[in-house]
DNA sequence: TTGTAAGCGTTATCAG
DNA sequence: CTGATAACGCTTACAA
């Protein structure tokens, strides 16, 4: 790898002024910079930001940390984060944090010691004492803080929405199903579709579950039939439960939306793949992402900041797991 | 933050001496120990890295290169390959390069101007300059190279499976899904699935696709009966076509796995989910994704390697879009 | 057993 | 307009 000395030698100037051509500030004849550019082009230099990261005490280096990448859920949060940076030229550095406390700390420990000029973490804990003790811009994402900046969507309503929408479209005995109790957002729309049915003053069952795992799922999927056989709409409380929900009402060969209406929470891409596809409460999730990127991106470059919060509104989607209403 | 300097001046010693301490390297006396270490509690002090990585010419840091997280696939491999890093250490810098030459440069280039000891990539070209002038190790995932280390699935042999599996089970016009013509493995079971077809002497029709999105997907699933509107079997590039193509048999009517059968390709988490869940081709992704990271590793750290390349085999998950036999 | 100092590759200050 | 040089925080000879 070549380095500023080797520009500076083969260009006959100092590194002083090839450092300058490179950043584009002071003064530095036009003839002077044609040499320079011409030996960065010849050896191929590229700034070793290692470097210029310990002068600057900082880098162009972000740090997102999410509960869990396999989820599918966040690789479009994921990935909105990474394209606005990428704009940006900022690089990220990622972890899982599988909701646990040590490897949250573990990482964001990490990250500050890679000198990152920001973070962006989708914790289930924002007000804890790690983050409050940053010294440099974060941005919860898919959580809440009053007090932070933060990108979110609105789970309570989207709860609402989910318990109208089955409503209106004629369940009677709902189920709804309650996601893990640490997870912020899964309890907001927990708590905004109980709010409605309650309101409604329609009998309705829950079933707690403590995960959005995969194989879990199936299991709730059937407790749910056994404990609740009579349920004629399921709020789910994301997609991947209500896609085995829709698979254990198959294999009981009931009709869904006839004999049971289903209502999932997400919108991931292979909702609308599934059959019948799934009626779904649409989060915009890569949107999400970008945002927070943004935001975190005015934050770390000190422009004036708007509103150091985002709410985003979720919507119904209806697809084929509800029944058609006129 | 605190440096390795407000070490030495609270413990009373030289910043060598606390450098000795933090390294566990040279001898220090156990007064002398105590004094520093207590000192970096006090201080709450944990090394710079960027310092570390400056002086040493190296990091803790990783680069990851995935074509598109947002691919159903991929965040079982970045997981596996989290895990295995977290382990010693390491952490990510993770970037997608939607396949596209540009951004797999421009992230190659960021990645070592980081000093990040080491690569994984997922790449369509591992044969490129830049990858050929890289300094240090890298190790293909998901893609195969003769000269390079690599990990991926046997893929031709998936493509082998799937075919003789369908056809075991009776399908007698088969459709094979050909994936996008720039992607190696999808490539390789497009013409593992030919390679049994022809052997048979069974008729068949090709559906030729350019990617595997999950918009596009549903178009293709249209095409696929309406140019084939006898086919009783399918084998689908990977999951996302199946489900896209057991939708669109559901939607016309079609029973699955009676009049037609799907087999899809990856395993990805949520096919044991659909209904009827999905038979496919499983590919080991978690622990492929973990094998790259333990290669890399034993590439980083100077181990001997036994064996620079590992090919995993597929197999056949029976669910419940293909047929029984006894 | 410990301290001094050079050096990693940059940037920015200050002379010239 | 350009060049020396200190400094960023750390590790490692080399001395003591």
């Amino acid at each position: 790898m070549a380095t500023i000395k080797d520009v500076a030698g083969r260009a006959g100037v100092s590194v002083a002024t090839v450092s300058r051509v490179l950043n584009g500030n002071g003064y530095v004849h036009e003839d002077t910079r044609q040499k320079v550019e011409e030996a960065i082009r010849a050896l191929n230099y590229t700034p070793n930001e290692v470097a210029r990261s310990l002068y600057k005490k900082k880098s162009k280096l972000v740090g997102l940390l999410l509960p869990d990448i396999t989820n599918p859920y966040f690789p479009q949060l994921a990935r909105g984060v990474e394209d606005r940076m990428q704009e940006n030229d900022y690089r990220l550095i990622f972890g899982n944090s599988d909701e646990n406390r040590e490897k949250e700390m573990d990482y964001i420990q990490t990250f500050i010691q890679n000198h990152v000029v920001g973070i962006i973490s989708s914790t289930n804990d924002p007000g804890a004492e790690m983050y409050a003790e940053l010294r440099i811009p974060i941005v919860f994402l898919d959580r809440t803080t009053s007090d932070r900046p933060s990108v979110y969507a609105d789970g309570r309503e989207g709860g609402r929405l989910a318990a109208r929408e089955i409503i209106k479209r004629g369940s009677k005995r709902i189920t709804i199903i309650q996601g893990p109790a640490h997870v912020g957002p899964a309890m907001d729309r927990y708590e905004g579709a109980v709010e409605v049915v309650r309101e409604r003053g329609l009998p309705y069952d829950v079933l707690k579950t403590t995960s959005f795992s995969f194989t879990e799922a199936e299991g709730w999927a059937q407790d749910l039939f056994r404990l609740y056989p009579d349920t004629d709409g399921v709020i789910a409380s994301n997609d991947i439960v209500a896609s085995a929900v829709l698979q254990e009402a198959f294999r009981l060969g009931k009709r869904v939306p006839e004999d049971v209406q289903i209502i999932g929470f997400d919108d991931i891409p292979l909702s609308r793949l599934l059959a019948p596809s799934l009626s779904t409460i649409h989060q915009p999730a890569y949107e999400m992402g970008r945002e927070a990127a943004e935001l975190l991106i005015q934050l770390m470059e000190g422009q004036h900041i708007e509103r150091k919060s985002k709410q985003y509104p979720v919507h119904f989607i209806e697809r084929q797991t509800t029944r058609k209403v006129d």
